[in-house]
DNA sequence: AAAATAAAAGACAAAATAGTCCGATATTGT
DNA sequence: ACAATATCGGACTATTTTGTCTTTTATTTT
């Protein structure tokens, strides 16, 4: 659905999100290791996310990258935005018309366009805060678990 | 949402079921033209879909691209597998985890995941057989037309 | 002020995707 | 049998996406 930059970029917010609220800073290694994504290009995303205003970074020691307080409430839509420079992946035709629309629909429009929209809504409404509590509490998770072989008890 | 090579293998496969249906056969540049796609990398697609199997084809004079009477319902679904292999791009997480599921979710797939489930069984239970009546009444279409700056009355 | 630290910037490199071209092969009509 | 026609197969090119590396710039600590 989005590319592996997008990917990774969500990833990336949603977790600064859960550490960086208070102010804190965090590099990229400790990102890049959270999110499961190359060390390199994650920096490459972040450089991207904070010239984009969805984050906010300083340089030098104790440096990094955080929740601008005063920014106001980003979606997921607004990361996807950022990292395309606009949020055409979210109103894309499934067989690529680039005129599909209920007036002109493809052949499967009418079975699909329920879903699509419902997704765009969902990023558009849903901000990245919203998704904090939920994730620190271990309901839901930034990245796979190994599965273990066996417990030693 | 998929590549390009799968959009056009799906329009491309659509179109044949239109005109193919009687067993007439359609030569590469008919069906690129109508999907809108470039010839050569038509001819490719189309190259993959009958080694897949999706339809047939027979080579030489008044030969072509055709739907096998005796082969059984095409999917939607068919022809994604066909194009990569496998059916991931059908199961894959919005946020890339690879083991995203209602025991291990990511943050936002409770607010997806049913509706990713939909397109999923739309794509399998959609024969391609069934979209054709629309299609060829008009009520569908498979590209985008051209919009004519006026009309002389 | 100097040293250390961490992101910014930009040039590269690798891999995947998109697309082209041409010779070989199969089929049909004469 | 021969010529014409259309797909098949594979090599090749182009573009985009993914990812790395090195230097510069800003900030902080000593």
């Amino acid at each position: 659905m989005f590319s592996k930059a997008c990917e990774y970029a969500l990833r990336a917010v949603i977790f600064i999100y859960i550490k960086g609220v208070n102010g804190a800073r965090l590099s990229i290694p400790e990102i890049a290791k959270e999110i499961d994504a190359p060390l390199a290009y994650t920096g490459k995303i972040l450089q991207t996310l904070t010239r984009e205003g969805v984050i906010a970074s300083v340089k030098g020691p104790n440096g990094g990258f955080f929740v601008d307080p005063q920014a106001k409430a980003v979606t997921l839509a607004d990361v996807v935005k950022a990292m395309y420079g606009n949020d055409d992946v979210l109103h894309t035709c499934v067989l690529g018309l680039k005129e599909c629309s209920d007036k002109f629909p493809c052949p499967i429009h009418a079975q699909v366009k329920g879903y699509r929209d419902h997704v765009r809504k969902v990023m558009e409404n849903t901000t990245i805060r919203s998704l904090v509590n939920d994730l620190s509490k271990g309901r839901t998770f930034l990245k796979n678990v190994r599965q273990r072989k066996s417990f030693r008890k």
